[in-house]
DNA sequence: GAAATGAATATATAATGCAAAATTAAAAAC
DNA sequence: GTTTTTAATTTTGCATTATATATTCATTTC
């Protein structure tokens, strides 16, 4: 059997911790793990049925990504955010998906940009529906496409990072109408100066579309801790 | 006894995971274990005297930093950087590094830039020495500096882990004069910049400065890998 | 009755044990 | 002599067990 013409083979096989920490980050994320609840050990071994020993390997690699915190003899929290969690964490995020944008438009093919036009053509439809979870799906979508085309992994795992901390809890949701409709106006701008190549100009609208995502979680957010 | 006087006690005891994921991480980083060399669990557990769970614990962690690569039933092995990864690498802790050069001038003390300027004339004097070690030294101190500066953590841990896999080997070494020169003339700058609180300047400043870095970088690297 | 101490319980950490996989060494076949 | 097979050894992954630490609750003391 000739098998010359089979790649680099990926074929990687995942261990425990590793699943462990996919699907623990999976439970985080989609708020099945409540933000500031202690992470139940006992329940999520016989959850998954595996031992202590796996799932706390995964619970180490989630608190360096932030996910949770580890407090000694204590256990493990999943980690709340804060309005200064958020404060810190856009700037940040800003910068990269500026980044990413410039680095995107120096080698994004056509097809590709054909791919982000169609994310942003049925994230218009679900605008106009009103259908806001979906949109936001797309949104993630597109911006996740976006970091793909800059073809840089290092930029996308710490971009992702952050997002996925910031991305959990439910506060996205009560966004305003004006507001909505700034950020598909905003999204205009970024699929056409993107299929402009006009790196410079993209990553400043990023940046600028960040910002302001990051006003209205963070009003949200504070909503939610007052009220 | 009164012991209002004394404040809120640190204290905070750490876990053997953790004093291993540092030790763990000094010895890569300092070159003790070499790049591309397999980290064996029944020897490190020997060096350290502790059995292999905690030692498992901190690999997990070193592997989400990038440090080491965990492959399934074979073990970890100490990450080897290419060409390529410095590549990545370069423009991220570049636009990261803008980043805290900016944050930085909205907030930092006078005091803060007066030591940021002692630091900067101690490397000034190892400059004109030509102690290459003691500059390198001072040169990442000031860039520490800046970073504590911005005072946004998130910044500062994102920057570090990529610092940290950068600051690894030993190929810094072979500077060119005219390339150090180049350098020292660039910090004169930095300092200028951020003593006036220059902030849109300096971040153009810092990211020349680490993108001359890594062309150094990457030149040397290129240099190990060829010859 | 409130505060403080100490015992009991629960929980977290780390060490050990065992099975499965991979590596190495040796033997057999070509 | 080289390659392939097979066996032995080592190493890893996960579970289990033992120890250390924290928390709770009852008891004692003021």
């Amino acid at each position: 059997m000739n098998l010359t013409t089979r790649t680099g083979t990926p074929l990687r096989r995942r261990s425990l911790h590793e699943e462990l920490t996919e699907a623990l980050r999976e439970m985080i994320v989609s708020g099945q793990l409540p933000m500031g609840q202690k992470v139940p050990e006992k329940d999520l071994c016989e959850l998954y049925g595996v031992s202590r020993t796996p799932l706390r390997e995964a619970l180490k690699v989630l608190a360096t990504d932030g996910l949770v915190n580890l407090e000694p003899n204590r256990g493990a929290w999943v980690s709340a955010i804060t309005v200064e969690d958020l404060d810190e964490m856009f700037p940040v995020m800003a910068a990269l998906e500026a980044l990413a944008g410039e680095l995107a438009c120096k080698q994004i093919t056509d097809d590709e940009v054909e791919a982000i036009r169609a994310l942003h053509n049925r994230m218009l439809g679900h605008y106009k529906a009103g259908e806001l979870p979906e949109y936001f799906a797309l949104n993630q979508q597109i911006h996740e496409a976006i970091l793909a085309a800059a073809h840089n992994d290092t930029l996308t795992v710490h971009y992702r990072s952050l997002s996925t901390r910031v991305r959990r809890g439910r506060y996205m949701a009560n966004m305003t109408r004006e507001r909505w409709d700034q950020a598909m106006a905003e999204h205009e701008l970024i699929l056409d100066r993107l299929a402009a190549r006009d790196g410079a100009a993209l990553s400043v609208i990023l940046k600028d579309h960040l910002e302001k995502t990051s006003v209205t979680l963070r009003e949200s957010l504070l909503g939610q801790q007052g009220g």
